[in-house]
RNA sequence: CGGGGUGUCGUAUACCGGCUAGUACGCCUGCUUUGGGAGCAGGUAGACUGGGUUCAAUUCCCAGCACCCCGACCA
């Protein structure tokens, strides 16, 4: 049987093996590529039904764009192209002989869109123009690993343009703020923090780049989301122009913003145990499992358990009538998936006109009166997506440190969870902070208060342009 | 892409320059079982790929590929 090794030590086997028995994903025979087995993909579905609506409710339409794009798009944009060439797939043959001009397998699709939107967009009627793709892209990255950088990944990519830079900007933050971070907490129960990046981590092209980052129960950061205010950068070399009150041909101001498969990574990192996966329950595929515990009387015990199904017919729940398995493999296997709740019921429960409860979290087992068995499900179901929120937040909040020195700064780093300090923002700063301590900055806090005073970069020394310290960790 | 490591049934492993590649778990069939990884019986399935050395290669050598770890890159 395979067993999961502990997060204490080895983190990375961990996530491999709660991976492997929770049977989300596994590797493809191709490089890098992962095949993402129905349970998996059932969470990504929740995921997309989710992040979809709220975007639907947020006035955003869905369109498709190509898989391809013409090699020279790509070059329009030299920082864009520039960040992206050295992981790229590109397409020289097709039909059998070789193309006028390869096509590359898209990374992102800005360029593509950008194209359309030049020939959508004419008059400030037309703004703010919004467009919303989910699709595939695929981005040659050199150390691949299950769902946290694939080669090919899942994801929606959101577009946008916008009559001034201002409303570009406020729109990214919209999205950054009603979307990625009500999704991440209230769904996902993954705290997150809103930042901006810093010119070395920004997206390649973009003007400011937001994040949502959210610590890992091994003291790294993840990238969960971002949201890209691009100014008129892809405007200008896409020639996407509307014609405004004033009656002046401007460039559009524009913002892309996406979250991805890697998500189920994040997922996976801030609330699963050495026992396996653990999901909250809004995003499980099986929210409530029964499980039968079977004796002389089947049949009874088996019209117990379909009946409590029917009376939870509102949660996703899964009956385990398998007659080859023992209570306990049973047990074993639904707790590797990461089922919320289970409901145990056998002959002395039906005695009791009662079944057992036990939270996955916990493990808390209480026995429940079948009369409330919907209202305590909801409660339970409730509280523990609270309670995952409450734990990985405290578990963070714990970790937080404040280095006001460079012998702080490298000491907190070394512990893990995010250090915060007061820094210049120079990339060649930051890749020497990156060569000494593996850490790179993280974000610039959204919310952080402005301290008043001089400060000067933890490492360099500068006086720093921004009044707030700025978060760093060892990051994925 | 640079440095290191690993490739044996689905998983974990054993042995071996030569004989039918062994074991456990899984899986399948049947019966018995079922309050935390059930029992019995029968069955299924394997040397990453390609070259080389050799009378003989899963074993030794080389290359490729894949995965893992460390860098650089990154949602």
């Amino acid at each position: 049987m395979k067993t999961i090794a502990k997060r204490s030590e080895d983190y990375s086997q961990w996530y491999q093996d709660v991976i492997a028995c929770g049977d989300l994903a596994e590797h493809s025979v191709v490089r890098g590529c992962m095949v993402i087995k129905p349970y998996g993909y059932a969470i990504w579905e929740k995921i997309v039904a989710t992040v979809d609506g709220m975007l639907k409710e947020r006035g955003v339409k869905n369109a498709y764009f190509p898989l391809f794009i013409p090699e020279s798009f790509l070059e329009k944009e030299k920082k864009h192209v520039k960040g992206f060439s050295p992981e790229l797939a590109v397409v020289t043959h097709g039909g059998g002989s070789k193309l006028e001009e390869p096509l590359i397998v898209r990374p992102t699709s800005e360029t593509i869109i950008y194209e359309s939107f030049s020939r959508w967009i004419h008059s400030h009627r037309d703004l703010p123009f919004i467009i919303n793709q989910w699709a595939n892209v695929v981005r040659w990255e050199m150390r691949p690993r299950l769902f946290l950088r694939t080669t090919e990944f899942l994801w929606q990519e959101g577009h946008t343009a916008h009559a001034t830079l201002d409303e570009a900007e406020e729109y990214a933050l919209m999205i950054l703020n009603e979307v990625y971070v009500r999704f991440a907490q209230d769904y996902m129960a993954m705290p997150v923090y809103t930042g901006q990046k810093s010119e070395g981590e920004k997206f390649a092209g973009a003007f400011k780049t937001f994040c949502i980052e959210a610590l890992m129960q091994d003291g790294k950061s993840l990238q969960s989301g971002t949201s890209h205010n691009l100014s008129d950068n892809f405007s200008k070399s896409f020639n996407v122009v509307f014609l405004d009150k004033d009656g002046q041909k401007k460039n559009v101001f524009q913002t892309s913003w996406g979250v991805s498969t890697r998500l189920i990574g994040g997922l996976i990192m801030t609330h699963s145990d050495d026992k396996g996966l653990v999901l909250p329950p809004r995003l499980a595929p099986v929210q409530v499992v029964i499980i039968p515990i079977v004796k002389d009387s089947n049949e009874e015990i088996f019209s117990a358990v379909k009946s409590v199904a029917k009376q939870l017919s509102k949660f996703s729940v899964e009956t385990d009538l398998r007659d080859n398995l023992s209570p306990g493999e049973k047990y074993y296997e639904w707790e590797k998936k990461g089922v919320p709740l289970r409901i145990e019921i056998g002959p002395r429960d039906l005695e009791n006109k009662a079944a057992v409860l036990v939270r996955r979290d916990t493990g808390a087992k209480e026995s429940c009166p079948v009369s409330q068995i919907p209202k305590r499900v909801e409660e339970i179901l409730e509280d523990m997506q609270k309670s995952l929120f409450a734990a990985a937040l405290k578990r963070r909040e714990e970790s937080n440190k404040i280095a006001d020195s460079w012998k702080e700064f490298e000491k907190a780093i070394k512990q893990g969870g995010y250090v915060f300090s007061y820094f210049c923002g120079e990339e060649s700063c930051e890749a020497e902070i990156k060569k000494k301590t593996k850490a790179v900055s993280r974000f610039l806090p959204l919310d952080a208060k402005e301290e008043e005073g001089e400060h000067t970069c933890i490492h360099c020394g500068k006086k720093t342009a921004h009044k707030k310290r700025w978060a760093f960790a060892l990051a994925y």
